[in-house]
DNA sequence: AACTATTTATAAGA
DNA sequence: TTCTTATAAATAGTT
């Protein structure tokens, strides 16, 4: 990019590569941190000047962190020759970045919380204000999500206690039929019926299907109209943690 | 470079971010081995993807090496850092109870930007939203009240540079009043005036006023504004070489 | 993966 | 060095 067209090796003129180093190297400072905005990636880039002075830029200012991981992804299981930092020595630096790291997150947070706003300019300001606003599409989005799960699962239960009513209407009916032809048979056998007539009323099928039914009713109507009154729910999670 | 502007901000869409990360990991790899070898540079680049697949680049393929010159670059003024922890076992546990601490503060985090919410209960989600809200409440009136200040600052600006001009044109009119007696006085005393009344011209207040302001509105607009810089890291390795 | 329309980066010049 | 400008490169959105 540039008025001509660069091959690639070493600019021999002393000026014109230091100052071609310094464009590149803001270009690519620039471009590793676009990558690690944009994409979510965790970028460490280390450049030495050909004078052997340092320039840097990590993800979340965090080097050693990053480092690190790289370490382990290497050296996954075998032993950490690695840097050869005597043990102390790194655990001193690494206790400070960490506390430097907690102090960076805590403001983050005080900030994600609406406080400690006054040291961000408007720019960051505004930037804070699109982020909660995208993150509250996605937890709306997720509580949704949720509470459709929610529903079905108590849809499902509703179907299956349903059936299992049905089952047993079902079976109290037999019984019943089984009773009246028992019955049937007790009245051929004597002639006194006046007695035994009540008896038969009272347990008639109406009797048999409120008093059977209506105890599991109870619990089942709670489940089986769930979809009409959210409130319930919608206070007290039904999600068990 | 491509279509669209592009936001500096993570990519939401998954496809998307993938796609982009590919393409400019490619870039920067490359972007990183030019500026290595033009401007004779040690370059280390390590990447993370999102998913955690490592990509690095190093000068010489020699990655040890430059990062082993790192740790001893920042070793000269890091010995600072260990000062008074001496007892290694407080010192242990203070360090798990940070790194705890640095873990919880990330999930508050992703859970802030609307990201890991699977975790959460309905219940959760419902106080998250809601705290966001009240977030973003502050945010706006910590905004509002940034830019009203900023509003004042420059109205203020704005009527000492109309005074300052005020005063500028007040002593312009009494020279030229000068001139004009002065100039009187020539033209009584000669008869060649034709020579004088353009030098009055040049000298009008129009001139004298443009010139004036503009320079310091210049000044002016880069004040009012500091936040509009670039990120710190990039600003931090302005000491060039 | 290939193809553009655009945006960015930057080499050279001032 | 810094600013500008012409041009090469990178890349976002598309196919």
């Amino acid at each position: 990019m540039g008025r001509g067209r660069v091959q690639l090796k070493r600019i021999e003129n002393k000026i014109n590569r230091q100052v071609t180093f310094s464009k590149r190297r803001s270009g690519l400072l620039k471009k590793a941190h676009e990558i690690s905005v944009l994409c979510d990636a965790e970028v460490a880039l280390v450049i030495f000047s050909s004078k052997g002075k340092l320039f840097e830029y990590s993800t979340d200012s965090c080097m050693e962190r990053i480092l690190e991981r790289y370490d382990r992804y290497l050296y996954s299981d075998k032993q950490l020759v690695g840097r050869d930092i005597s043990q102390s020595e790194n655990w001193v630096l690494e206790h400070a970045k960490l506390k430097a790291r907690v102090e960076v997150l805590e403001k983050n947070k005080r900030n994600f919380m609406g406080e400690d706003l006054e040291s961000l300019s408007l720019k960051d300001l505004q930037s804070l204000e699109h982020q909660l606003h995208a993150a509250i599409k996605s937890i709306r989005s997720r509580k949704n999500q949720a509470m459709y799960e929610s529903i079905s699962a108590l849809q499902k239960k509703d179907k299956a206690l349903q059936d299992h009513n049905n089952a047993l209407l079902k079976k109290i009916k037999e019984r019943e039929k089984k009773n009246t032809v028992q019955q049937g048979q007790l009245i051929q056998c004597s002639n006194n019926s006046s007695i035994l007539q009540p008896q038969y009323c009272s347990t008639s099928s109406g009797d048999v299907f409120v008093g059977r039914v209506g105890g599991d009713n109870g619990s089942a109507s709670s489940l089986v109209e769930p979809n009409s009154l959210l409130p319930a729910w919608m206070i007290r999670p039904t999600t068990n943690e």
